[in-house]
DNA sequence: GACGTCTCTGTTAGCGCTAACAAATATTGG
DNA sequence: CCAATATTTGTTAGCGCTAACAGAGACGTC
């Protein structure tokens, strides 16, 4: 094998047939003798022959790419998305570019998706949670097949969600359902299009129950910011039921609690959002929202693949339903 | 702009040139007078236009991308890797295009690296912990520039590594320096490099501190598996001290110990080790090891940037020191 | 048996770019 | 001021592939 391998004259050579019979045996075309086709998949296997993505991507004006950005991907939440689209685009025959971004504003986002159409990307998912990202794609070129997850609801972007709203109500019902008088809410940066609707499912399912919504208490998806609430919530001997708006927030406030000898779920229950892997092990085991990333990942790949195709999308906007875990950190408040 | 977009010719056009000169602008080639160098960039941005990057890695052979092949980046550490592979290489002008497999497993490692080079990367990063892994990066072509994290130590192919061994033997050590009489170890599997690495420096430094190393206590990484080895743990009046492969572990064997009333650090010391965000925030804040993935990316993409470039590699070998980082888990032995 | 109509295969052109060379222009030294 | 050299620009070819068309057989129909 040379330096840059067979090219599809050279299995042509060897199949004796000419380059176009290849590249059409390559692409299943219908019209070739399936004695030919044999000698051709022989050859290219003799060869070890590779097509050269570069070169279609040149001729097609497409690769077989799609791009995707997003913010940051250490998240679990985020991460689960992308290896969730890597697998389902893997058995759609494409490859995944990842262009992560420090922040969410629209500079950043553009530039990163700059970089992907350069790179003739077939089409791109952005995971934009985050209202400046709207804006940044509302002026991009009107002929690149989008989707965006998380993003503005209102927006005039296709667009594939969780259904953050269901999710949020689904877990304050239950705690009221436990028959908790209300529930307070640790939620994420007001800025997130995620924790808006968390927010107001949880103030809508209080509305619906007849509850006046305690204040909120704002964190930012981190631990350390639940902790920094929950230091407030031990001192409040009415609080006796939060939702917080992640896991990991969760965490923080399990800690503050259990440090202020506060007992979970005797004393005060606790709901999270996410189901990360650990939320199982947490002291308690924690109750929590799941959301599908592989249906979330599936939704927006169809709904691209839809729009390479046939040039414009399908469905525009998709919802996934999250589910409820019911695990140990959810009691009936103590008389 | 047409459905293409410009081309070279277009801006050569517009800026009263020949495409090869805007050819030399793009690339910065010294021999272009500064007045039409400001001339053409003035007719790029005019026309917006975009280089194709498909064209350029056909007739050079090479694209602008780097593969990554990784087993589950939904994992912490892979996940952090990825994240700070991606960062570095956009700096250096390069995109990342993911291939995350199901198995480790050499067919599977095999279909992924086949998958980049067919779509010509530059280069492949594969974060193959595992032993499985390196018999399929054995038989790749050899003209493929590669670098391998976390891979087999003793394997002929370039690697960039935590000190696992070193990591381990801090985090033991420090228990002993608390005055434990020995420690236990929850380990990854045994099939992994860095359970290896992990259980290797763990009994070194018991062997160095004369002491006879307790049975080891394999694990999975899940939290769920730290559980179940806690239980067993917890069990035992003799064990005052443990250290885990990772901090998931960790987080499974705290919760069985606090099940069975086992008091951390009080009646037993835990150490973890990935340092996760969300380690300060258990219960109680993990003291635990830090690998710098950020150097880790760092180092590999050095490594890989040199191969592109040179054609053979520099450095065949890098190790990145973790740190211990001293949180609340640790205490000395109550007598 | 001549003609249209399939099915299969080959030929040609060109996607947008860079490399190699050729040509034109500027600069220098004698 | 002219040859020799350096600098800047243009011209050509071709990377490996697909699309569009053209040609060659095979087959049935009148």
């Amino acid at each position: 094998m040379a330096v840059h391998g067979p090219a599809m004259t050279d299995v042509a050579r060897l199949a004796g047939v000419s380059h176009q019979t290849v590249s059409r045996v390559l692409n299943g075309h219908p019209n070739v003798r399936e004695q030919t086709r044999l000698r051709v998949r022989a050859a290219i296997a003799e060869l070890g022959y590779r097509p050269n993505g570069a070169a279609r991507a040149l001729v097609t004006g497409r690769s077989q790419v799609i791009g995707v950005v997003a913010q940051n991907t250490t998240l679990y939440g985020p991460a689960s998305l992308l290896a969730a689209l890597e697998q389902t685009a893997a058995a759609e025959g494409f490859a995944v570019s990842v262009g992560s971004v420090r922040d969410l504003d629209h500079r950043s986002i553009s530039a990163a998706v700059e970089r992907h159409l350069s790179h003739r990307v077939a089409g791109i998912v952005v995971i934009a949670p985050v209202e400046s990202a709207g804006e940044a794609l509302e002026r991009l070129p009107k002929d690149v097949p989008l989707v965006t997850v998380d993003g503005d609801p209102s927006g005039p972007v296709p667009l594939v969600t969780v259904d953050q709203a269901a999710g949020a109500r689904a877990a304050t019902e239950h705690l009221l359902d436990a028959g908790h008088r209300t529930v307070w809410h640790v939620s994420g940066p007001s800025d997130w299009f995620d924790s808006v609707g968390r927010i107001d499912g949880w103030r809508k399912a209080l509305l619906a129950a007849g509850v006046d919504p305690p204040p909120l208490m704002p964190g930012d998806w981190s631990a350390a910011s639940g902790y920094r609430c929950g230091q407030m919530l031990a001192r409040m001997p009415e609080v006796t039921a939060v939702f917080t708006a992640n896991d990991h927030l969760a965490l923080g406030v399990l800690r503050a609690l259990h440090e202020f000898g506060r007992r979970v779920p005797d004393d005060i229950s606790v709901v999270g959002f996410d189901d990360v892997p650990e939320a199982a092990y947490f002291i308690p085991p924690l109750t929590t929202v799941r959301p599908d990333f592989d249906a979330v990942a599936r939704a927006s790949l169809q709904m691209l693949l839809t729009q390479i195709e046939s040039g414009a999308g399908g469905a525009l906007r998709q919802t996934i339903a999250p589910a409820l875990v019911v695990r140990e950190s959810v009691a009936p408040p103590r008389r």
